[in-house]
DNA sequence: GTCTATACATAGATAGAC
DNA sequence: GTCTATCTATGTATAGAC
């Protein structure tokens, strides 16, 4: 039922996200919805959490390696759950039990990746810029191709993804 | 009644954005929303046309300045119409006609951003880095820091604020 | 132009049989 | 556990009076 919720989720939006589309999805029927669960906002809970905690693991792993910051940037690059945490960014707005779950995971990646940073540039040159700095214009810039290249955008993307990956490869040399 | 779908799409999100909640929002009936636009979408694309439009203008009158990669840079952050940009392009998602009108208008202000960053710079050593990137970068972030802080995060704002402007006052001093 | 009234679809949620 | 059936609220959209 989870997976049903971030299929539509990831798919057509949480306009699109209703107790009859889960049931459908994976071929049982509404009813059935609320037999597991009281409300959809909990649904719609329950359904982030998952995601968030699957995220955040794949991030710690990241972390562990030996060129942790390739790995936890390729991580931040290839999830097709950067249009799910749009979603469920726009869902908490208006949804106060989701907020403090959304504020949490981001603040939560957002030190994973300073971590990383921390690891791989050191007490490098580069340390004359906030490593909180670094992580967030480098993930608002990964949201924001996801989501333009979701509707026809394409002007300026290869020039930032190169950017990025020359500063990562520059300041983290890839050992083996 | 352009007017109480912006203020809607700002104060509650796309969801809220009904036939009926325009109407109570200016006083009047459910009704007379159909009087002056045949469909909601049709109703929705005039907002976002409007909006862009008076964007766009700012962004222009930005341009020509003595200062003009600081306007442009200013009209880009005190912006209120930030998270009705993210509302729009989550509609984009789902809508043709609107989509195609988003994306006229990202490239739109992208191409000034690119154009006032490349008056500042110049041939300056921040050739180096495109400015379709900077433009990217820059904007991105500005958009993500509106989002979290508007669902109250704010780890690492500071600093990429401070980061951002230390860049363009470095490369672009103020001129009188 | 602005209104009352209403048709119709679909949402969340519940009752109760099997 | 899973179903059929249904209640109520709210959405888009239309008919037609004033």
């Amino acid at each position: 039922m989870l997976d049903g919720a971030e299929a539509i989720l990831r798919d057509e939006g949480y306009g699109a996200l209703t107790s009859r589309s889960v049931a459908e999805r994976i071929g049982v029927k509404q009813r059935l919805v609320y037999y597991y669960f009281a409300t959809m906002d909990e649904l719609i809970v329950q359904t982030f959490r998952r995601l968030a905690s699957r995220e955040v693991e794949r991030l710690e792993a990241a972390l562990t390696g030996n060129n942790s910051l390739h790995e936890v940037w390729d991580v931040c690059v290839h999830t097709s759950d950067t249009r799910m945490v749009s979603e469920f960014m726009a869902l908490a707005n208006r949804m106060e039990p989701l907020r403090e779950e959304v504020v949490a995971y981001i603040e939560t990646t957002r030190r994973i990746q300073i971590a990383a940073l921390e690891q791989a540039l050191g007490k490098d040159l580069a340390a004359r810029m906030p490593k909180a700095a670094i992580a967030i214009l480098a993930t608002s810039a990964a949201l924001t191709l996801h989501r333009e290249a979701a509707i026809g955008i394409t002007l300026g993307h290869d020039e930032v993804m190169k950017v990025i990956e020359e500063f990562i490869a520059h300041y983290a040399p890839l050992k083996s």
